[in-house]
DNA sequence: CGCGGCTTTGATGTTCATCAAGTAAAGTGG
DNA sequence: CCACTTTACTTGATGAACATCAAAGCCGCG
């Protein structure tokens, strides 16, 4: 799954595989590629500050990225987690001319960079383009707030349970994987403290849910934890 | 402010003064306006109900609306009040072909429902009209995110003093107005149980920061209750 | 090698949900 | 229109869930 830098350069395996870009014509393709550049952002790396102004549009090739925001208790907290293949931040994009969130890479990332404006002027002109664009805006609205919704009904193991498995389900593909985030960060993602993430985390541990090992996860009971996110 | 069935049967004080169909040549307008019907629905009436189909497009002439899904715990919850000039639940429409959330009036409301997939037709092929959906959904999908994410940092008596601001600033735009809901949806707007809205609006009362008749309202003291928002 | 951030566990206290019990208001049927 | 039923509103008492505070080990990094 890990795409190297080389590999990228070309479009084929990059923006063309959107297929919200099938629907261009060759011309505004090549107006859209004209400053398009590909990089490779370190984890922790942040890619975007909370309100500065918006003149990139960001297409996630390969990696993880949190969008994150500083709460009025000047905390951070992570609004959600961007996954390969999303137009990172798409969501707050049209509503205003500054960045809504920040944008910090939890996991090495590399992203395709294009102008904004370019990514405008086609949509202005281009209504199947701008109808992919509804289409993935409401998808990812659906998503964030569904997700907001079920963490704010549910009680603490319930929020991790829920967590473990999106990982595993959503993100990973597999019940043994690297948490790309410190307990803390887990925290900020579902409303809890760090000590109470790493308290059920060791209660999930001792119930024989969950093998830990630092960072790597390896769930052993799933239905058990399926279970957990429900009732919880 | 309040509209009577009468005036919206014209189009000039209805669909049209929304600047996005602006965009709209004559004959896309007398397309989408073919079916067009305009309703009245009492306060307390449900407008859709959460998994039925989208085949309407609902724009809110004047009332309110509230946006509402059951939770795993069977409880219900508000995700967000729709207000005059909305298109009710226009962030999920894109996203499948049901409907993510039930609607019910919590005002007399004046609808005006238009066949979505004439909104749809016009979509394909007129992009203006397009990309001013793009926009209202980023401002929308802002709207809630920011309101959830607000609300989830702040103690009982922080989010008390929020929904009470929300609704003499953003909604009724005055310091004595009638709460459109019960205790029982202020709780289920704002993670809170009944019991405890009503303590906090009697501590409220007790603290001189606001008088309460019933459903009346009157914030007496709004710096306080700002302070309150923040520091909550 | 020391410093800061991450991780972990335990003890303590606060906040909030739940339970209980009663009044008031609003809708319903005879 | 009145008795009846239901729904909304209110207050107090109790306990559970969770945040906070404290202390210590660990790890990576300059």
């Amino acid at each position: 799954m890990s795409i190297s830098i080389n590999e990228i350069k070309s479009c084929n395996t990059c923006i063309y595989k959107s297929y919200l870009f099938n629907h261009l014509s060759p011309e505004e393709l090549s107006y859209i590629n004209q400053n398009k550049k590909e990089v490779k952002i370190e984890k922790g790396e942040l890619i975007i500050q909370e309100g500065n102004p918006i003149n990139k549009f960001l297409y996630l090739v390969d990696g993880l990225v949190k969008l994150h925001k500083t709460g009025l208790d000047n905390k951070e907290h992570i609004i959600s987690i961007a996954r390969p293949r999303d137009f990172v931040g798409l969501l707050t994009l049209f509503s205003g001319d500054i960045h809504k969130y920040s944008m910090t890479a939890i996991e090495t990332s590399y992203l395709c960079i294009t102008d904004f404006s370019a990514i405008k002027k086609v949509l202005d002109s281009n209504s199947k383009f701008a109808n992919g664009f509804l289409e993935k805006m409401s998808n990812a609205a659906n998503l964030v707030i569904l997700n907001r919704f079920e963490i704010s009904n549910k009680n603490l193991r319930g929020r991790i349970a829920w967590v473990l498995l999106n990982f595993a389900n959503e993100i990973y593909q597999n019940d043994n994987f690297d948490l790309p985030i410190t307990r803390k960060e887990v925290g900020q993602m579902i409303d809890m403290t760090t000590e109470n993430v790493i308290r059920i985390f060791s209660e999930f541990r001792k119930d024989g849910i969950l093998e830990i090992t630092g960072r790597r996860m390896h769930i052993k009971d799933k239905e058990m934890l399926r279970k957990i996110a429900i009732s919880g």
